[in-house]
DNA sequence: GTAATTGCAAAGGATTTGCAACAGT
DNA sequence: ACTGTTGCAAATCCTTTGCAATTAC
């Protein structure tokens, strides 16, 4: 334990200074809250939700309103520095773009709800066929597999079905 | 117009038996709102929200409370017959399996909100790999493609793009 | 008859918005 | 100084839930 962390910086982001940049590309104020709620997202490479964003920013001794936490999200996915997502677990998810991949995507376990990027080159060219068949111009893709990750399945989890038991064959 | 459609019965669609039987299976009374609700999903392809079905319900005379048809598309997605979908526009969207090809994935437009289903079976491949390398136990998978469809793009209308002009590159 | 569903209205949870006080340029 | 942001609370949106009346089996 370092004696100079105690009264160092916050030690901001690498990343903050684009987002600065952005905002005044913009013409838009650089703000304190701005900054700080940024570099949270920035600072990990978790997909953060704006409520765990809202507890890391008390435990930081900071007190931003939720309000300014969604508005703030905002600019930043506008800005391309942060994905959005949703992982179907009620509420968005936010992803900067410095954590691994450039393009990744995810495989979702639907049963502790971990969620682990994989990347696969294909896939943007599976992509880039099935745009052109269509005539259609991509701008981003989002994959996700859900299923049941390593550990869950060691653990004896398993999915219980309840769909039909005799599926759609038999329609008569 | 044929005559016979005034007072021929409101054509069952061919599927709502297999419903009626996971009903059955599962020790679930078949009523007449959850036959309405499911048959008014099967008779279309498209991806209608809660409110979309409720509208056609009307249409058809049918009064039928929002809470029943949450309700009954709770056991339609957990019969099997009927996927649940988020594209974004801030609310479920249903569709059952009987429209096109069994797996399928989604070209989302951004402009016109217009969703074209296609098929790779490439995916599916990548989907095996990908789980295999993860060690993860594959359910299912969700992919869209994000972008312009060819009709917009033949009306001129082009994505705003409002992120930083000048990308991560020169993270200093 | 019994147990489950229905429908209404009220509750719920994530996100948004209105507005007075305030901070950034 | 002027414009835009902040923060709170109220409003909004989709969805869920409680409960008395009703329906399926």
């Amino acid at each position: 334990m370092s004696v100079a962390s105690i009264d160092s910086p916050p030690a901001a982001s690498p990343y903050l200074h684009l987002f600065r940049r952005y905002l005044k590309q913009q013409g838009l104020p650089v703000t304190q809250q701005r900054e700080v709620v940024a570099d949270v997202v920035f600072s990990t490479t978790e997909h953060l939700s704006v409520e765990e964003i809202e507890a890391r920013l008390k435990e930081r001794g900071e007190r931003i309103g939720k309000a300014t936490i969604y508005r703030t999200m905002e600019i930043l996915v506008r800005s391309g520095l942060v994905e959005d997502h949703d992982f179907g677990d009620g509420f968005k998810r936010y992803e900067h773009l410095f954590g691994g991949q450039p393009v990744h995507d995810h495989l979702v376990c639907t049963h502790c709800r971990k969620v682990t990027e994989f990347r696969s080159p294909e896939l943007l060219r599976i992509q880039d066929v099935v745009s052109r068949e269509h005539g259609f111009a991509p701008t981003r893709h989002r994959l996700e597999i859900h299923g049941l990750c390593a550990e869950c399945q060691e653990q004896g989890v398993t999915v219980a079905y309840n769909g039909l038991t005799c599926p759609a064959w038999d329609v008569a």
